[in-house]
DNA sequence: GTGACGATGTATCGGGCCGATACATCGCGG
DNA sequence: CCGCGATGTATCGGCCCGATACATCGTCAC
């Protein structure tokens, strides 16, 4: 999942690890707190030795303020990065429809196709939907044998996935007809489309 | 934080491995999904080698339907084990209050007293609060440099946040004022309490 | 009856990710 | 001129997950 969030930034500019830790913890806010440099480096270099970003050590700085002699490794993504990106991003595993998952793919969803994004909206709404319903059956069938508190948790957990579906289902509405969340989209991939045949609404 | 989780639940009643994974579901569903049995026997070992668990390995089952010759493992909680749950709920770290920390310890508040309940709920808060104002600053700041579906997804955590922030005042509110959630609660520790000299509302 | 199948059970292994830690330089203010 | 916080790269131990293996039980179909 990491490694499709870093795909995804080198793709918008090149950065060194630091500055990728940064722009990673305003992207993805709300997903996750910060992603941790223990994860962060190794993955680099795995993503190096795989080719799918190139390394570019510097000794000192572009930026004409900053005169450091302090070496940095900036990272690039390679064209069989973009490929490799591609391929993470529209093709969707169980780990897709997870909070972590699902919130990444939705952070790019503007470089992929209407299809993809339907899918995996679709897919997310099945994972909370399931959520839901198992919430339910326990607050029904084992509701008096737990605690009060117990029960608080699972009501305002059931009351969250309520929400999220009704969320998802909006944002799958727009999708189908053709509209991007506030109405202003990154054409990066996906204007010129209209794939579906038949619609279920009018 | 699943340590405190099997503590908790052996302190309910023994039980071997694979019911505890059961229990574990649907005590902790909305916190997680379940919990892998490649955590979970280890995790047991670790607790017995340290003392605070008991193994008893069953020949022939206890219950009169079932005269299965198969092996299990039934788990038992300590004295020690007891002291170390209540220590472990009632000490409150950082990661006390990160969704899944704080589910746990939530699931368990019927067991330790209100102080500590109030502690964790206004620690919870705290985090809660923080991650609302990074939202916050980050869409006014900047929010015109991000896509319409990452500016959605944010917009979507800040709702989630402020509706959290909510539940968790509400349950502040009750647990100054003496109130348990529903207003039934299981009797283990709580009632005989009134540990605050002055309040802040009438 | 017997054979397939799903639930019940225990266990290991590789890998992703985190928190703590270490080390070094830069710019700023006291 | 010295400390302190931001910048920067890197490693290590540890928690937890998913995949996998292996074995027994009850049940239902054939």
């Amino acid at each position: 999942m990491l490694e499709l969030a870093i795909l995804g930034l080198l793709q918008e500019a090149p950065m060194h690890g630091y500055e990728l830790r940064k722009e990673l913890a305003t992207k993805l806010g709300t997903i996750r707190a910060a992603i941790s440099y223990g994860t962060l480096y190794p993955t680099l270099k795995r993503l190096h030795a795989a080719g799918w970003i190139s390394e570019q050590a510097t000794e000192t700085d572009i930026v004409p303020p900053m005169t450091s002699k302090r070496g940095r490794i900036v990272y690039k993504i390679t064209a069989e990065g973009k490929e490799r990106f591609a391929d993470l991003l529209a093709q969707a595993g169980p780990e897709t429809y997870d909070d972590a998952g699902f919130g990444v793919h939705f952070t790019f969803f503007s470089r992929t196709d209407r299809a993809t994004r339907l899918r995996i909206l679709e897919g997310r709404r099945r994972r909370i939907e399931e959520r839901r319903e198992g919430l339910r059956d326990m607050l029904s069938r084992a509701g008096d044998r737990l605690d009060a508190y117990t029960l608080e948790l699972q009501r305002h957990g059931l009351d969250a996935c309520e929400r999220e579906v009704r969320w998802l289902e909006e944002l799958i509405t727009n999708e189908r007809s053709g509209r991007t969340p506030s109405s202003a989209a990154d054409p990066a991939v996906a204007p010129p489309e209209d794939p579906a045949p038949h619609q279920d609404r009018p």
